[in-house]
DNA sequence: CCATTTTGGTTGAGAGTTCAACTGATAGTT
DNA sequence: AACTATCAGTTGAACTCTCAACCAAAATGG
């Protein structure tokens, strides 16, 4: 579990520093973004989840899974959704236990005008900054990162 | 501003995905660590800046410039460690607004603890999973990043 | 100098997150 | 069938973060 416990080189550190900055800032940029359309970070993926899925619909564990989230906080953001009227929950007809989670018209079309400025702010932000190869390198790298941490997950690479 | 509205190709959004899945499982990985030092991140960051300085101490404004921080919640930060212990509050003998952050004796030594267990899962599930030569490369991809977004802020790179 | 503005920092309310405890339903076992 | 273990999801309390409003000390400037 636990390496020599060595300390960052000169190099990593400024990496690890830049890395730090970056992600935060990054963030706030999108944070800000989101919020001129009353969604935070988590509630804006709930409702892409639920968009992308045929039905428009999902169980809540499928959420849960699909995001890195925790199974309360999934409860207490579908329940703000769900208040806000973007998306409702239903009982589960297979199992007596489950409960999807529907988006609905109205989150739908919220949805769409949050993504234009959310995809906006991530190109402006993240994606003009660096070269096409350079981004997709982040990506790659940080692949192996996620992967190494969860390998379960269902990662895209 | 905006661009067009223009969304991501499929490479862009798998790799947008695995920076959205890294950032938040290693932040989970690194906030476990620190847990166990009764530490949150932000109140770690802020006692390794005071490590750091001479004197172990800085005015208000110089931590909250540093750390990507809002003033209040450095206030905020703040007051939880002192009230653990680990760091004071003294006036700035200069300019009678303003207000020094003092590290303690007893905070440096939870700082050393916790500091240790923070490089190890840094080294485990950044550093480790990656080459150098990558490692080296998101820093330098991300130092990009920041820039962009806040060219003024004094960026490693 | 006195009035104004700006700066440094705090406060409190509201919203979000985490953890642990809990309820109900399903699966497994004998 | 009855008993237990596990799974799906919720609840509530404690804590953190953000925002806007606020106070006090400096700088500005007529």
């Amino acid at each position: 579990m636990a390496n020599t416990p060595k300390w960052l080189d000169a190099d990593e550190q400024r990496a690890w520093r830049n890395y730090l900055r970056a992600v935060r800032l990054l963030d706030e940029q999108l944070r800000r973004g989101l919020e001129q359309h009353d969604l935070s970070h988590p509630e804006y993926e709930i409702l892409v989840r639920l968009s992308e899925s045929p039905s428009r619909a999902l169980r809540m564990s499928e959420l849960a899974d699909g995001i890195v989230n925790s199974r309360s906080r999934l409860t207490h953001t579908v329940s703000r959704l769900e208040r806000a009227g973007w998306a409702r929950r239903q009982p589960c007809p297979n199992d007596g236990r489950g409960v999807m989670c529907v988006l609905t018209d109205e989150g739908y079309v919220v949805l769409e005008a949050a993504a234009k400025t959310h995809v906006n702010g991530v190109r402006e932000h993240l994606l003009d900054p660096l070269t096409r190869e350079e981004f997709l390198a982040l990506g790659a790298q940080l692949a192996k990162v996620a992967n190494a941490i969860d390998p379960a997950g269902h990662s895209a690479f």
